[in-house]
DNA sequence: CATATCGTTTTGATTTCCGAAACACCACCG
DNA sequence: CGGTGGTGTTTCGGAAATCAAAACGATATG
């Protein structure tokens, strides 16, 4: 039942005991799809299921554990119908994430004319 | 020795088939440690050794592992002198990554404050 | 009642990651 | 020369994360 510890700012992480908020952060989305989940929670509150068709890939075993860590590290909540949507601190990152999108095509840019 | 397919924009990437860039940078950021190593990165050329002492608890093979994953990209090359650094395109993401700072505090205050 | 859909957990196989050791290569110093 | 220490890098066995598929309970819907 006792799951790994919950990733949270302030205390020693994985990669700096320093505690330095930023390398929890890099932590916490250095799980495999966590980034993609949140990515894909920008859009709104979304069943799990949903949110699984919207991953391809994704085993629900793996998103469960991803949605516990987001909720622990308080990015994620759940709706009084039972979805999951981003809170304010989750939106706050989605949004501090956006420039990803603008960056990976020129990413995609440089890569077609590069080869 | 082929190791797993490289991950670059444009073709089919685990979580999306359509090939959306961002998809493609989600999934290459989402190796455990990459988005660290591109953090470190961004300090400027730097050798291995002195990477790895950096990160603690980063293991040296997944380092190489996430050095190659990152060359392949496009991401990181080396110096004259060997050591690794961020391409232009590397340089960039790393720019785009930087509100990350901003926010991990902000998300460190809160949590402080909600606990 | 039957069927469908959803949320969620479980299980076993596969892949990734970790930790430590090892090897090769240089530079420096006696 | 022969060591000693610092790099860069690979190898290897075991631990942990991830995957794929199945299953279970609940709730709705025909």
């Amino acid at each position: 039942m006792t799951g790994p510890p919950a990733r949270k700012p302030g205390r020693p992480v994985r990669g700096s005991n320093t505690g330095r908020p930023v390398m929890a952060a890099l932590d916490l989305l250095g799980h495999r799809w966590s980034l993609r989940v949140l990515w894909e929670l920008r859009g709104g509150a979304i069943g799990a299921r949903a949110l699984l068709d919207r991953c391809e890939g994704l085993s629900s075993s793996v998103l469960y554990d991803r949605l516990r860590e987001l909720i622990a590290a308080g990015l994620v909540d759940r709706d009084e119908k039972g979805a999951y949507r981003l809170t304010d601190l989750g939106r706050d990152l989605g949004a501090a994430l956006e420039p990803l999108d603008a960056w990976a095509r020129r990413w995609a840019r440089e890569q077609r004319s590069t080869r």
